[in-house]
DNA sequence: TTGTAAGCGTTATCAC
DNA sequence: GTGATAACGCTTACAA
C-alpha cells in the first residue's frame, strides 16, 4: 500500500463488490443483523478482511443518531486554562481513578470515552446543547461546585447522565454516592471500640457535601455513646493543612486520644504531625482516615481508614448512563455505595 | 419545549428558512468563510440563536473527513479490565497530568479528546484501523512497555502522532522528552556542590529508558568529580520498594551522606527511612528526589528535586499532533525538555 | 433472504 | 456574493 494518508479508505461499496452481495447485505452482517445466509456471512467477513475495511463511525452515527461516545464532564466554578485548581485536580487520584472505573465499563462495550472539562457559563451552555446534538449519547458528570447549574441544564436537556456524587441542589438525575455519614460512624465505632475517650476531627472544607456528611455520621455515633460534644478543625484536603489541623487539634485537646481525619492524606499528615511530637500512633493516638488511597498505605504506621470505592462508583454511572442511553424513560435513580472500615496499624 | 429528546433538532435548513437565505449562505456564515455579505452575517447569527441551532458533528465530519477529536492513547503490555498495574497507573497523578496538559492545548481550539486504552495486539490493531478511518484525527500516545509495537503501527499506518516519551526501539514518529540524563547531572552536581562524597542511588526500574538515563547521568556526573563508584539498588516507582531499597543502601554503604531516587514517591520513603534510623536529612544524609511531584511537598523534610514539566511535555505533544494533522508532510520531530532542579529542604 | 433506494446533515463545486 | 446540487458512507424501510 502506497502512502496509506492518501490512498482512499475502503467503503461498504468496495466490500459488497468484493463479496459480490450488495452493500445492505454487508451492513447487515457487519452489524450482525439475522436474517443473512450463513454462507454469505463468511463470505462477506472473507471480503471485509482483504479489503481492510473500517467502518466509518461518521456515516453510522448521522443515520443512527448515535455516536457510541459517552462524555466524561468535569464542570468546575471558574478554570481558565492554567487555573491552578485544574492543575491540582488532574494531579489528584481522584481523577484517575473516576476515569479508570468509567472506562472499565465503556471500553468491553467498544464505547469511546470523551473528556469535557467546562469552567465557564458559556461553555456549559455550548456542552449540553453539543450533548443535545449527540456529541455523545450521554454523560457521566463530576460537578465539582456546590451551585454548579450543569446538572439542572442536563436534566432540561434531557441528557442521558449520571453524577458521580450527590448534588448539591436537588435535580431529577440519576447520581452515585457514597454513605459518607456511615463511615463516619464506622470511624466512630472503631475508635470507642479500641478505648479511645478523648476524640476530635480534622473535617474537609464546609462547603463540600461529603465533608458535611462524614462529620454528621462521626458526630451521631459519638452522641450515642455520650460524647456530646469533641473539637473539630477544618482542613482543605491537603497534606499542607492537615498538619496544620492536627496540631491546633492537639493545642485545643492536648489529652487527645483518638483523630478522624476526613481523608487520607490529611491523615498521613497528621501522623507525621503527631509523631514530630513525640506522640506514638496508635498508642498515644489513634489516627482513622478517609478514602484508602495510596496515601494510607504509604503513610507509617499504614493507616486504618474508610474504603471509598471511587473506581466502583464511577463504573456504575457509567452502568446508569448506558442503562438511560438504552431506555430514556428509565426513572432517576441513585445508587449509594456502603464505606467499608479498612483496620491498618494507625487505629 | 416539550420533550427535548424526542423534538427534532433544528438542521441548517431550518436557519436558513429562518433566515431567509440558502443552506449554504448559513454554512458559510458559521464557518466563517469570507465573501458573505456582512448584513447576512448578522441575520444568520440570529437565526441561527432563534432556532437554537448546533451543528451536527457526524455530518460535518462526514464531508470534512475531520472529526475535531485527538485520542490520548494508553498503550500496555497486558491489561484485561481489572488488572492491578491499571488501576495504579490511573490513580498516579502521572496520567492526570499528562490528561491536563494535552487539555490545556485543545480545549481552546474547541477539539475533542478521546481516551482510548490497549492492552491488546488486537486491540492496538483495531485502534491503528479506527484511527485510519478517521475515528480521531491524530493521537498523543502513551507507550508503556519498552517492545511495544503500536509506535510502529501508527506509523506504517500513517497517522498523525506524537508519543510522551522516548520510543523504546527507533520508530520515525514525533516524540516529547525529558532530558532524564541532564537531571541526573543535576542531582550530582548539587550533592557533591553540598560536600557530600559518599554517593548511593536509588533506581527506577531497569527497563524503563527514563530509569537508565537518570542513572547514566547520575554516574558520568560523578566519575567527572572522580567518584568511579557507587552502591545503586533498584527500586519499582513504589513507596513500599523506595523503603526497602532505601534500606538495603545503607547496609550496603553505612557511611552514606547523600542519596539520589529516581522519584519523589521513593524519595519520600526513603526520608522516612532514614528518619527511622536516627538519620537526619539532610544533615546526615541528603536526598535528591525526581518529579516535583505533590509528594515532594508532602514529605518532611521537602524534598529537593528534579522538576519534571509534565504538563508541558505532555502540551507540546498535542501541539506536535495538531500542526502534524494540519500538514502532513511535516518531518518527524522531537523535543526535549530540560530538567530543572529544586531546591527545598532535603538536600 | 437479498437488493434497491431514500435519506441522515453537512460541505463544496459549480453556475448565476 | 449567493443559491442549487452533488457528494460523504452508512442504515433501513420497502420491494422483490
Amino acid at each position: 500500500m502506497s502512502d496509506p494518508r492518501s490512498a482512499r479508505k475502503p467503503t461498504l461499496e468496495d466490500v459488497a463488490e468484493a463479496a459480490g452481495v450488495s452493500r445492505a447485505t454487508v451492513s447487515r452482517v457487519i452489524n450482525g443483523v439475522r436474517n443473512v445466509d450463513p454462507k454469505l456471512h463468511a463470505i462477506v467477513w472473507q471480503a471485509v478482511d482483504a479489503t481492510g475495511y473500517v467502518p466509518n463511525r461518521a456515516a453510522r452515527s448521522l443515520v443512527t443518531r448515535r455516536s457510541g461516545t459517552v462524555a466524561l464532564v468535569v464542570s468546575d466554578a471558574v478554570s481558565h486554562d492554567d487555573d491552578p485548581f485544574m492543575r491540582r485536580f488532574f494531579a489528584d487520584p481522584f481523577f484517575g481513578r473516576i476515569v479508570g472505573g468509567v472506562m472499565s465499563v465503556l471500553r468491553p462495550k467498544g464505547i469511546q470515552l470523551a473528556l469535557q472539562i467546562v469552567g465557564t457559563d458559556e461553555a456549559r451552555t455550548r456542552l449540553v446543547g453539543d450533548l443535545g446534538q449527540g456529541q455523545a449519547d450521554g454523560a457521566v458528570v463530576l460537578s465539582l461546585h456546590p451551585d454548579d447549574t450543569l446538572p439542572q441544564q442536563l436534566y432540561e436537556g434531557g441528557i442521558a447522565a449520571a453524577l458521580v456524587g450527590r448534588p448539591a441542589q436537588p435535580v431529577p438525575i440519576s447520581y452515585v454516592d457514597l454513605a459518607n455519614d456511615a463511615g463516619g460512624v464506622l470511624a466512630a465505632e472503631h475508635l470507642i471500640g479500641r478505648g479511645c475517650s478523648r476524640l476530635g476531627m480534622i473535617t474537609g472544607p464546609a462547603h463540600v457535601p461529603a465533608s458535611q456528611d462524614r462529620l454528621t455520621g462521626f458526630r451521631q455515633a459519638l452522641a450515642r455513646h455520650g460524647h456530646a460534644w469533641f473539637p473539630t478543625v477544618e482542613g482543605g484536603f491537603t497534606y499542607e493543612s492537615g498538619e496544620t489541623a492536627m496540631l491546633e487539634l492537639l493545642e485545643r485537646q492536648p489529652e487527645l486520644d483518638g483523630v478522624f481525619v476526613a481523608n487520607d492524606v490529611m491523615a498521613q499528615a497528621a501522623v507525621m504531625a503527631l509523631r514530630g511530637r513525640e506522640l506514638r500512633v496508635p498508642d498515644d493516638v489513634a489516627v482513622v482516615g478517609f478514602d484508602d488511597s495510596s496515601a494510607a498505605l504509604d503513610a507509617r504506621p499504614q493507616l486504618t481508614t474508610v474504603r471509598h470505592p471511587l473506581e466502583d462508583m464511577a463504573a456504575e454511572a457509567a452502568r446508569l448512563v448506558l442503562s438511560r442511553i438504552d431506555d430514556p424513560s428509565l426513572r432517576v435513580e441513585s445508587v449509594i455505595f456502603d464505606p467499608k472500615l479498612v483496620v491498618r496499624q494507625s487505629a
